[in-house]
Parts: structure tokens; sequence; C-alpha cells
DNA sequence: CCTAGAATTCAACGTATGAGGAAATCTACA
DNA sequence: TGTAGATTTCCTCATACGTTGAATTCTAGG
């Protein structure tokens, strides 16, 4: 019974904000806004939940300074943009896939389950989304109806999210990678490439 | 001062229970299922929190028996799907923006809401997904990958709930009607007519 | 008219939450 | 070495929640 908690400082150099922040990232992944609790973050991150608002200062600065997506926009659309533009519709379907199935997932779920839940992790959401995905694909695209454009390819991405891994409706949910890349890139290579009306 | 509320069952017909549940859809549709709270439904319905429970037993059972759909699936998809195989992407997608133009928002908006909240709420969401809209698609449209069809669709109408009324993710969010259908439109049409691989 | 049962309220319980203040222990720099 | 500031805990407050049990008033059927 050595491992009594008791006040004051640790000994050597601190690592715990760090700490608070992963966990906070896996629970409101996992759990959404809501349900997250500072208490409970602070569980896993075995700290007393006094030292979270210590260190973020509550619950809505918490998750605006977690929320995050699992890949650097800046870096990975502007890659797929370019190249060969009869392919791109290809290439973005594959990244999003990608990310889906391996450990972006819980980031993207839960973005989008922290969006639907609470309004300002919706205005957090939203920001990200307006100024560095949104944003980014329209210098890429140049062209008139381009934030269009970005915003559909979004909402594609969204309701893919949300219809695969959030409410998990059948046969999406176990609809293999490969399969789905077919069956979503037309739809991306019309949204970046083709005539919006017609 | 006439209006205290006394205990004992109120003179003349009880529509109490109609109220309550009136009360509760709208406020799982504008909050989702964590920030809708007996006690509030109650409030709306001017009642006490205990009747609530009384007719409805408990949350989530109040949930489950408030779900649903703006429109009868059975009756609305069919018509679409019959007819012109030409246009039936064009049709479907002046369906879908129309109820998102409508009173029918709030039930989707709820709908999506709920389901990225509380996992509960996601099964009821999934099943009433699953057997009645994918089913009914599935028995119009015959083909062996119809499920797939048919969840490809229902994620891009979700997309299009989360994105441009829940995040309300611009231009998104701002985008007249008939812009939107055009935009969409095509999108259903493949996912329902065209080849989904190649 | 009587009574079984339905509708309704009140009061309460146990639990959880986000947050603040005060105290304790440590680090880091002068 | 001393001390300002950072890190950490404990205790507490005010609220809110879902749910239960008992009491009260009404309706409906015999």
């Amino acid at each position: 019974m050595t491992d009594a908690a008791r006040p004051g400082r640790r000994p050597g150099t601190s690592t715990t904000r760090d700490a608070i922040a992963d966990a906070a990232g896996r629970q409101f992944a996992e759990l959404g806004y809501d349900r997250t609790t500072i208490r409970g973050v602070a569980r896993e991150a075995a700290v007393d939940p006094a030292l979270v608002v210590h260190f973020f200062g509550s619950k809505q600065q918490l998750f605006a300074h977690v929320v995050e997506l699992p890949f650097d926009p800046a870096v990975v659309l502007p890659q797929l943009l370019e190249g060969d533009r009869a392919d791109v519709g290809r290439r973005f379907a594959t990244f999003v896939v990608g990310v889906l199935e391996s450990d972006g997932r819980e980031a993207m779920v839960g973005l989008v389950r922290a969006a639907a839940s609470e309004p300002a992790a919706a205005e957090a959401v939203r920001e990200l989304v307006t100024r560095r995905v949104i944003g980014t694909i329209v210098t890429a695209l140049g062209s008139d109806d381009a934030p269009l454009r970005a915003s559909l390819v979004g909402a594609q991405v969204v309701g893919l999210v949300m219809a695969r891994h959030v409410v998990a409706v059948e046969p999406l949910a176990a609809t293999a990678p490969d399969t789905l890349i077919d069956a979503i890139a037309p739809t991306f290579q019309r949204l970046l490439t083709e005539p919006l009306t017609g």
C-alpha cells in the first residue's frame, strides 16, 4: 500500500498534461462529447479531476484542444489533388477508406460523434473542416464552384463515417474496402472534376 | 393563482400521453438523446416527470416509441423507384431535399443526432433504416448488389443531413435547394442504376 | 351509486456532473 | 540555499439527472 495518492507535485519531469490530452482524445472519440466526463478522463489518465480543469480550463476547452484530424490536410490534400485528374476520384476514395480502416478511424468517428451531440463541438468541427479541409481543396481546385464541390465531398465522407462506423448499417459496415472504393470513387470523381449541373 | 398544480387525475378526456410523445419527439430531434431529459420533456408537456415514466417506462423506451421517419418508406420509395429509370436519381434527390426543406427536417436531424450520441438509439435507428428503408429499396431494385446500393444511398442522405443541418458547413448549408438537387442527383442515379464497379 | 383502475402530483433517493478553493509537494532559477 | 511558481491532491458546492413510492383525484363500468 505504498501507492496512496498524496497531494503535491510528483517527483521528476511531468508528462501528465499529455496523458490527459491522450485520454481525452480517446474518450471523446469513443463516447462523444456528452458521455465523456472530466472525471472519466481523469480516471484514465490516473489523475485528479481538478488537474484536468487546471490544465485545460473547462470541458469545452479540453475538447477544442484535443479535436484533430488523423492526417494533415495541408499535406495530404494537395498530394491527392495534383497528378492525373482522371484518377483523382479513385485516389481520394482510396485515401478516405484507408484512413477509416486504420488508426484514423477513431479520430474520424470522434469528430462526427461529437459534432452531432454538442453545439459547441459542432462549431469546433465546422471551423476545422471549413478552414483546413475545404479551404485547402478550394485552393487546389481553383474553380468558382470549388467551395460547394468541397463541401459535398465532405458530406459524402461524413455520411460514410456515420453509416459505416457509427450506425453500422449493413451491408455497408461489412463491405470490403476495395469494393467500397470502387463504389464511391466515381462520386468523388464527379464532385471534383465534372460539371455539377446539367 | 387558480392554476396551482394539484395531484390526481384531471377532469375530462386525457390527451396527455400524446402531448408527452410530441414534446419528446421535438426534443430528441433538437437536442439529441443525451441532452434530452425526462424532466425537460415533462416541462414542455406541462406535466410531472413521473408521468412520463408512468406512461413510457424509461427514457430509452420513450425514445424507441418516438423515433420515426417523417415519411412512410413503404409508400414513398416504391413511388420514387418506379417510372422512368433514367430520372430516378433526380426524383430521389428532389424528394430528399424536399423533406429536408420541410417539416421533415426536424425528424431527420433528430434521427441522425440521436444515432450519433447513444448506442441504444443507434441500434433503434439501424433497425429502422435496415428494415424499412433498405429493405424496401432492395425489393424494388431486385438486383444482387441492391443492399449495398441502398446503404450507399442512405450514407449519402445521412451525410447531407450532417453536413448541411447539423454541422452546417458552408457553403453547403446556404446552397439553394435546386442547386443541391442538381449536384446530388447524379450520385443517386449512379448508385441506383449504373454498374457499381468498373 | 360504488368501486376498480387510470391519471396525476409530490417528495425523495442515490448518483453523477462541472467547477472552485485551499493546501501540499516538487522543480527551477537566482 | 532560498523562494517563486508549477504540479498535484482533497474537499466541497450547487445542479441536474433517472427513477421510485405513496398519495390524491378523476373516469368508467356494473
